[in-house]
DNA sequence: TAATACCCTATCGATTTGATAGAGTATGCA
DNA sequence: TGCATACTCTATCAAATCGATAGGGTATTA
């Protein structure tokens, strides 16, 4: 299931980048715009700002924005920042490798093989999908 | 991420397919090749069972066996018995479907949108794999 | 009839999730 | 300068979920 956090994360980017200006937005305005708790929000935005694709602006008129172009921002960075692995096990995981502990052997793992394709196929749309291509 | 759960049972589930002959398989040796709980693996076969995938048989000389053949079993029954939803957001599923209380338009969402594609890419994935498939 | 092995319910600690509260701090403007 | 604005950060919390365990019940077979 995705987490609300992700699903939050994912409107509010979509929110501003259906803006045609690149000034700064308030936390409220994306709050209310996108049925969002408020202070629940600004723990995600704040999120997204430390990890580089939203900028701050501080004090009156400040608020949120994007750094980088919509067409620029690939779903892959977002995913992984919000909801962390795209892998459903650590095991077949690209940023996330972990090996299994009950495992023996990867190679022969029924579950590794179906998560391995999984993954890819995730991976896949995620790569081909741009914040650009959410709002359109 | 996958829960124990599914993983222990798509494990069982192999392992019960590896096996030449289709007789009762007892929870202790499953348990004990594939390093799970024993306690917890009990629950998980018992879910299999209900849902027809398992058969069983009590008393000595008893177990869990496959009902269907591997090649006959797949991974979207599994998937959906064990691990429940296949979609990530119930806006998307086929066969838990509930709408978003926050979304006004499901037509317009953002994360309707993405989360579409990759319920369907995932699903791909489900339905050209067999349990036969998964121990190759 | 006794041993075996599945069946079922209850409970429990740990973790995660989603949300809230409140104080702190930087900024812009009058 | 001083105040209002709006982001920043930490702490807390209830509820839900997860993984695991305990223990007694029941059907079957040798």
């Amino acid at each position: 299931m995705l987490s609300k956090k992700t699903k939050y994360g994912l409107k509010a980017l979509s929110y501003l980048a259906s803006l045609e200006d690149r000034q700064p937005v308030q936390i409220a305005e994306i709050a209310k715009q996108e049925n969002i708790s408020q202070k629940f929000l600004e723990s995600i935005l704040l999120t997204l700002r430390k990890s580089g694709l939203l900028g701050s602006k501080k004090g009156k008129g400040g608020g949120y924005y994007l750094i980088k172009e919509p067409k620029d921002i690939l779903m892959t960075d977002v995913m992984r920042i919000l909801e962390g692995p795209i892998a459903l096990v650590p095991c077949v995981s690209l940023n996330f490798y972990e090996k299994c502990e009950d495992c023996p052997d990867e190679a022969t793992c029924s579950v590794h093989k179906l998560m391995l394709q999984v993954r890819d196929s995730a991976l896949t749309v995620y790569r081909h999908n741009t914040l650009a291509d959410l709002i359109e």
